[in-house]
RNA sequence: GGGCUUGUAGCUCAGGCUGGUUAGAGCGCACGCCUGAUAAGCGUGAGGUCGCAGGUUCAACUCCUGCCAAGCCCA
C-alpha cells in the first residue's frame, strides 16, 4: 500500500510554524534555498538596518514582509538571493536614550561624564533589544543572514565610510560653510528637528515695522515686518518677489510728508493713515536699490557696498507682514541661503550663550531675546519706526529648559551634493518606484530642490569625520581614508589595535607641514552617511571582498518607510551617484504607516500599539503576513484589525486547508499517489480543462503582478484562485470522487486537484512560507515528486497552451445562469432538491447557443433542472429592449444624444427585430430632426419571456419552467428521502465507506417514489437493500417529514 | 507654510490613467438553501447624493479649479 496523505480536520497555525521553524533550522533549509542556486544569476537585496535599541514593532512585520516575499520569490525563479542582515547603530536616538538611562542634560553633561564612558554606554545601549529582532524575524520567518549582519559602529564598517568620505573630498565634493540650525543659547546646543518640534509653546511676540531708508532720496523707506527686533541689528538686506506688484505711497502727519514703499496689496493691512498711491513698480525693478542700514554696528566689519540692498527672492508673499522681507543671513535658514546667493555676509553679533558681544557695545551681554525692548526703542529714537504691536504665534523652546531657541549659524561640513542633482534627477528616471508617485512627486521634487548636505553634527556617537586640521594653519586640511593610512600618519605601529570612535580617534594626533599639530574636527558624520554606505561598507569595500561588491551592486530590491525617502532612500542614490556613477537600486517599494482600527497612528501613549509577538502567537505569523498583503498596497497606510485577521484566517486558510483535506481523504481511500502516468489536459473533462485553464492564468498574472512588486495584486489573485478552485471546481465535481471504482475519468479528477495545490503550494509560499510549506509537504511526502522543501522547488512554469479563454467565458457564463436560476428559484420558493424540467433561454446567436450547450450539465447539475431550451426570437415569447450605444454615438450626435436616448428606449420588440434585420433605424426626434442609426447602434438585450418566471441580468435573461410532472415529484421525494439517510449515516457516525440496510415506513407516495428510484437511492446512500417496512435490528431509527407526511426511517450497516 | 498621498456601502478595499448611463468584491447584517469538505459550503436581499462646491462635456465616481478632512515628509 502506497504512502497516505496526512489527514486534518483544523490546523493550529501557530503550533504549524513553531514546527516548521524548527524543521526548516535543522535541515538547513534557508542556507539550501541560496546555496542551490549557486550558479544562478544573483538578485541583489539591500536591507535597511533597523536601530535595535528600540523594541521592534507590528509595522516592521509590514516593512519585512514585503522585503521577505520577493526575495523568495526570486529564489523561486532561480536567482540567488544572499541577504545580509544590518545593524544601524550610531546617531541622535540612540545618545538620547543614554542621556535619559544616565540622567544627563546637555553638551556639558556629557562631557563631564566622560565621552569615553558614555560612548561605551551607547555602544552597549544600540543592542539592547538585538535578541528581540532577531526572535522576530525568525519567528516571522523573515529570512536574512544574521549571523554575519554588518553593524554600523564596526572598524571594518567606519573605514569603508572613511573611504567613500575621502574619495567625495577628493573629488573636490566636500566643502567647509555654515549651516542655520536651531540653537539653544540656554543650553549651549543645536537641537535636532526632533526635538525642536517638542519645544513648540505660544507666545506673544514683538511685531513691528521698521523703515529703512532708500539712498539717494528724501524721506522714501521701505516697509518691512519683523517679529524679532534683535535681528534687526544683523541686517543686511531686504528681499522682494520680482512678480509681484509694489508702491509707493504718501503720507501726511502735520507738516511732515513720507513715502513708503511696500507691496500694494498688503498696504491697507499695514497702513493705519491716510495715505495716496503716487508710484507703482513690479518687486524686479526695485532689486539693486540701496538702503541706509539701521545700525551701524556691521559697518564695523563690512564696507557698505558689500550689502544693504534689495535682493530678488521668490518665496517672499504678500501673507503676512509688507512684501518686503527683512534679512538676516545670521539668523534665518531662507536669509542665509540668499545671502549666499547674492554674496552678501552674514552678521553675528551673538555668542554661544545668547549674549550680544563687544561688536555692539551698546546691548552687549544682554541676551538676545531680553534686548528685543531695548532694540526697539533705539528703533524708534532714530524714527524708523513705523508701528509697534505684538503678535501670537508658536515659537519654538529648549524642550528641557524652556528658553526660547533661536537660528543660528552653525559651522557645518557639506557635500556638494548640488554637483550631482541633475545626474541624480536623470538616475531617479531609472529606478522603478512602489507605488511611482513617490518617485516622481515626493523623492522627485526633494531631488529637484536639493540642497548641499550637510554632513557633520557635534555629537559624540558616531562615524567620526575623518579630516584633521592643522591648528597653525586651518587651511590645511588632511583627509584619512583609511586606518592604514592614518597609522602611517601619525606614526602608529601596523598592529596597534584602533578604536575608531570618540574620544580615542581624537587623541590621534600628528606634526603639520608648516608646524602645528593636525587634529581632527570634533565632528561627526551624519548617521545617513552609514546607512547610505551600506552597499559598500557591509563587505567593507574597497578593502576586501571586490568581486563581492560588485556582483551586489546595484541593489535589484529595496523596500523601507516611505518616511525613508529623504532618509535611506536618498543617500543610497546619493552615494551611488557621487562614488559609483550609478544609482545604487533598481526597485524600491516604500511601504506606508501601520495605523490602528479607527486609523489613528500607533503610539505608545495612546496605548494603541499592536504587539507583533502576540498577534503572531494568536493568529500565525502566515496569517498577518497574507493580511498585510492582501488587504491593502502596503504603500497605502494599513488599517490593522484582527477582524482581518480572522477573517483572512477563516476565508483563505481554511478554505485551503478543507480543499486539501477532503482531496487527502478520497486520495487516501482510493489509494491515488500521482504513481500514474500523467493524463495529457486536452484528454479531460471541461472542468478539469477549465480549472487548469484558470491555474495556468493565474501563475501567469503572479509572475507578472511579482515582477512588477505588486504584492496586493498578487495576493487577491490567489485568493480569487482558491475561491474558484474550492467553491466551484471541487463543490462541483465531489462526486467524482467518491463514485466508486477507478476510472481514468476519476484518475483525471485526483490528478487536476494534485496539481493545483502543488503550484498553489507554490504560489503562496512567498507570503505565506509556512503554509505553503505545509500544503507542499503532505502532497510532496507521498509523491516525492519535487524538490525537498517548497522554498527550493521552482516556481510553476506557465503552459499557455492549457489556457482557454473561451472555456473561462464559458464557466463564467455557466457560473453566471445558476446563479440567476438559483435567485429564481429562491423567490419562488422552489428549494433545490425538487428536480425542475427546464430553463429556458432567449439566445439567438449560434456560438452563444454553443457555449452553453458545453457546459450545459454543469449548469443543469448545479441548479437541478433536466433540460436547457434555446428559443428563437420569432417563437413570439421573447421581449426585446435595446440601448443606445454611447461610445459610438456620444462623439458623432453630440446634444441630440439625449432625445435619442430616450427614443430608443421606447422602442418596441417589433422594431428592434426590424433593426436587427436590416441593421438601421430611423427615429423622429420632432423638432431636431430625423436620425439615421447604422450598424452597432444599438445594444439589444432579450428581456422578458411571456407568461415565465424570468431573472434578467447583465445582458442575459432566464426564464424557469416551474410546472411539475409526477416523474419530478417522485424524484423530489427520492431526494429528500436521500437527504434524510445521509443526515443519519453522519448522526450515527457511520464511515464513508460503509454500506448499509434501508428500511422504512411511511406514505404510499414515498414508497412509490421510493420504489421508482430505488438504483439511484442505493447509489447515493451506498445501501445494498431498501425494505419498506421497520428494520427488526437497526444501528440508528428516526422520524421525519418528508414531503407533506410523516415517515420512520431506519439504517443499520452491513458487516461487509 | 511647502511637497506628496488618501477620501467610493456599517467595515476593509477594487474601479478612475484612456469619461459612456443598474458603481463592484469580501466581511458584517437579514432571509433562504445545501449536506459523502460538515465547528465547513452555497445563494438571494437590503445597504452608496463615489469628501464638498464650481467648471468642461451630449454625458463626470473618472478630467480641470477651488475648498474641507486625514496622514507622511520637510520648513
Amino acid at each position: 500500500m502506497s504512502k497516505q496523505f496526512d489527514e486534518v480536520r483544523r490546523l493550529n497555525f501557530s503550533k504549524l510554524e513553531v514546527e516548521t521553524l524548527k524543521w526548516w533550522k535543522e535541515n538547513n533549509i534557508f542556507e539550501k534555498s541560496v546555496s542551490t542556486r549557486e550558479e544562478g544569476i544573483p538578485f541583489t537585496f539591500y536591507e535597511g538596518p533597523p536601530t535595535a535599541n528600540g523594541k521592534p514593532g507590528i509595522h516592521h512585520v509590514l516593512a519585512r514582509t514585503v522585503k521577505d516575499m520577493f526575495c523568495r520569490y526570486k529564489t523561486l525563479k532561480g536567482f540567488r538571493v544572499d541577504r545580509k542582515a544590518g545593524w544601524d547603530t550610531h546617531g541622535l536616538p540612540v545618545e538620547i536614550e543614554v542621556e535619559k538611562e544616565l540622567d544627563l542634560e546637555g553638551r556639558e553633561q556629557v562631557e563631564e561624564y566622560g565621552i569615553s564612558e558614555y560612548n561605551e554606554k551607547c555602544r552597549n545601549s544600540v543592542l539592547k533589544y538585538k535578541d528581540l529582532w532577531d526572535k522576530l524575524t525568525n519567528r516571522m520567518a523573515y529570512w536574512v543572514d544574521l549571523d554575519d549582519p554588518y553593524i554600523t559602529f564596526d572598524n571594518d564598517y567606519i573605514e569603508s565610510v572613511w573611504w567613500a568620505f575621502k574619495t567625495l573630498h577628493e573629488k573636490g565634493l566636500v566643502y567647509k560653510g555654515y549651516k542655520i540650525q536651531w540653537y539653544s543659547p540656554g543650553s549651549g546646543t543645536v537641537l535636532s528637528s526632533h526635538e525642536v518640534a517638542q519645544g513648540y509653546e505660544e507666545v506673544q511676540d514683538p511685531s513691528i515695522f521698521v523703515k529703512f531708508k532708500v539712498e539717494m532720496a528724501e524721506d522714501v523707506y521701505f516697509l518691512a515686518w519683523t517679529t524679532t527686533p534683535w535681528t534687526i541689528i544683523s541686517n543686511m538686506a531686504l528681499a522682494v518677489n520680482p512678480n509681484l506688484d509694489y508702491a509707493k505711497i504718501e503720507l501726511s502727519e502735520g507738516d511732515r510728508t513720507e513715502y513708503y514703499i511696500m507691496a500694494k496689496e498688503c498696504i491697507d493691512e499695514v497702513i493705519d493713515h491716510e495715505y495716496e498711491i503716487v508710484e507703482e513698480y513690479k518687486g524686479e525693478e526695485l532689486v539693486g536699490w540701496t538702503y541706509e542700514p539701521v545700525f551701524d554696528y556691521a559697518l564695523e566689519e563690512y564696507d557698505k557696498d558689500d550689502a544693504w540692498k534689495v535682493v530678488s527672492a521668490d518665496f517672499v508673499t504678500t501673507e503676512e507682514g509688507t512684501g518686503v522681507v527683512h534679512t538676516a543671513p545670521a539668523f534665518g535658514a531662507d536669509d542665509y541661503e540668499m545671502g549666499q546667493e547674492h554674496d552678501i555676509p552674514m552678521f553675528n553679533p551673538i555668542d554661544q550663550d545668547g549674549k550680544f558681544t563687544d561688536q555692539v557695545p551698546d546691548f552687549e551681554g544682554q541676551w538676545f531675546k531680553d534686548a528685543d525692548k531695548e532694540i526697539s526703542r533705539a528703533i524708534k529714537d532714530k524714527y524708523l519706526m513705523y508701528k509697534h504691536e505684538t503678535y501670537l504665534h508658536n515659537y519654538p523652546h529648549d524642550w528641557r529648559k524652556g528658553t526660547p531657541l533661536m537660528q543660528y549659524p552653525v559651522e557645518s561640513w557639506f557635500i556638494r551634493t548640488t554637483d550631482v542633482k541633475d545626474k541624480m534627477v536623470d538616475f531617479n528616471k531609472k529606478i522603478n518606484w512602489k507605488p511611482p508617485s513617490t518617485g516622481s512627486g515626493r523623492f522627485g521634487t526633494w531631488l529637484e530642490n536639493n540642497v548641499d548636505w550637510a554632513v557633520s553634527r557635534q555629537r559624540y556617537w558616531g562615524t567620526p569625520i575623518p579630516l584633521w586640521v592643522s591648528d597653525e594653519n586651518p587651511e590645511h586640511v588632511e583627509v584619512v581614508g583609511s586606518v592604514e593610512e592614518l597609522k602611517k600618519k601619525a606614526g602608529l605601529p601596523d598592529d596597534e589595535e584602533l578604536d575608531l570612535h570618540r574620544p580615542h580617534i581624537d587623541d590621534i594626533t600628528w606634526e603639520g607641514p608648516g608646524g602645528g599639530t593636525m587634529r581632527r574636527i570634533p565632528d561627526l558624520m551624519d548617521v545617513w552617511f552609514d546607512s547610505g554606505s551600506m552597499p559598500f561598507a557591509q563587505w567593507h569595500y574597497p578593502f576586501e571582498n571586490k568581486d563581492k561588491f560588485k556582483e551586489n551592486f546595484p541593489a535589484d530590491f529595496i523596500a523601507e518607510g516611505v518616511d525613508q525617502t529623504r532618509g535611506w532612500f536618498y543617500t543610497l542614490h546619493a552615494l551611488g551617484t557621487m562614488l559609483f556613477d550609478q544609482p545604487a537600486y533598481k526597485n524600491v517599494v516604500s511601504n506606508g504607516l501601520v495605523l490602528d482600527e479607527d486609523g489613528n497612528k500607533m503610539s505608545k501613549s495612546k496605548g494603541n500599539t499592536v504587539e507583533p509577538f502576540e498577534v503572531i502567537q494568536e493568529y500565525g505569523a502566515d496569517t498577518v503576513r497574507w493580511y498585510m498583503m492582501s488587504n491593502s498596497s502596503p504603500w497605502e497606510n494599513l488599517r490593522f484589525s484582527e477582524d482581518g485577521l480572522q477573517e483572512t484566517q477563516r476565508k483563505f486558510f481554511n478554505t485551503i486547508v478543507n480543499t486539501y483535506s477532503f482531496f487527502a481523504m478520497y486520495a487516501n481511500i482510493d489509494g491515488f499517489a500521482y504513481s500514474g502516468s500523467q493524463i495529457p489536459v486536452s484528454d479531460r473533462v471541461e472542468m478539469d480543462r477549465w480549472i487548469i485553464s484558470r491555474l495556468n492564468t493565474t501563475v501567469k498574472l503572479v509572475d507578472e503582478y511579482l515582477d512588477d512588486y505588486e504584492p496586493t495584486k498578487t495576493a487577491r489573485t490567489i485568493e480569487h484562485f482558491v475561491d474558484e478552485l474550492s467553491n466551484w471546481y471541487v463543490r462541483r465535481n465531489r462526486r467524482r470522487f467518491w463514485k466508486e471504482g477507478k476510472s481514468l475519468d476519476k484518475q483525471a479528477a485526483y490528478q487536476t486537484l494534485y496539481e493545483c495545490l502543488v503550484d498553489l503550494a507554490k504560489l503562496i509560499s512567498p507570503i505565506a512560507p509556512f503554509l505553503g510549506e505545509w500544503l507542499y509537504q503532505r502532497l510532496n511526502e507521498v509523491t516525492e515528486a519535487d524538490e525537498e522543501s517548497v522554498h527550493i522547488s521552482f516556481y510553476p512554469t506557465v503552459e499557455e497552451t492549457a489556457i482557454d479563454k473561451q472555456l473561462e467565458h464559458r464557466m463564467e457564463l455557466a457560473r453566471h445562469i445558476s446563479s440567476m436560476v438559483l435567485s429564481l428559484r429562491n423567490r419562488l420558493e422552489l428549494n433545490v432538491r425538487q428536480p425542475l424540467s427546464r430553463i429556458i433561454l432567449p439566445i439567438e446567436k449560434e456560438e452563444d447557443r454553443q457555449a452553453i450547450e458545453s457546459v450545459k450539465e454543469i449548469i443543469l447539475d448545479e441548479v437541478n433542472v433536466k433540460e436547457v431550451q434555446f428559443v428563437d426570437d420569432d417563437s413570439g415569447i421573447v421581449h426585446k429592449s435595446a440601448k443606445p450605444n454611447y461610445p459610438k454615438l456620444g462623439s458623432k450626435l453630440g446634444s441630440k444624444m439625449k432625445p435619442v436616448a430616450s427614443k430608443v428606449a421606447e422602442l418596441t420588440t417589433e422594431e428592434i427585430t426590424e433593426y436587427e434585420e436590416t441593421g438601421s433605424i430611423e427615429l423622429d426626434l420632432g423638432e431636431q430632426g430625423i436620425v439615421q442609426l447604422g450598424e452597432d447602434s444599438l445594444e439589444i438585450i432579450r428581456t422578458g419571456l411571456e407568461g415565465w418566471s424570468v431573472e434578467t441580468e447583465k445582458g442575459l435573461s432566464v426564464a424557469l419552467d416551474t410546472e411539475l410532472t409526477e416523474e419530478l415529484i417522485q424524484e423530489g421525494l427520492a431526494r429528500e428521502f436521500v437527504n434524510r439517510i445521509q443526515n443519519m449515516r453522519k448522526e450515527a457516525d457511520f464511515d464513508v465507506e460503509d454500506r448499509i440496510i434501508i428500511g422504512f415506513e411511511g406514505s404510499e407516495e414515498l414508497e412509490e417514489a421510493v420504489t421508482t428510484m430505488k438504483d439511484y437511492i442505493k447509489s447515493e446512500t451506498l445501501a445494498e437493500e431498501i425494505s419498506s417496512q421497520k428494520l427488526e435490528v437497526s444501528d440508528f431509527v428516526k422520524s421525519w417529514e418528508i414531503g407533506n407526511s410523516e415517515s420512520t426511517i431506519s439504517i443499520r450497516r452491513n458487516p461487509n
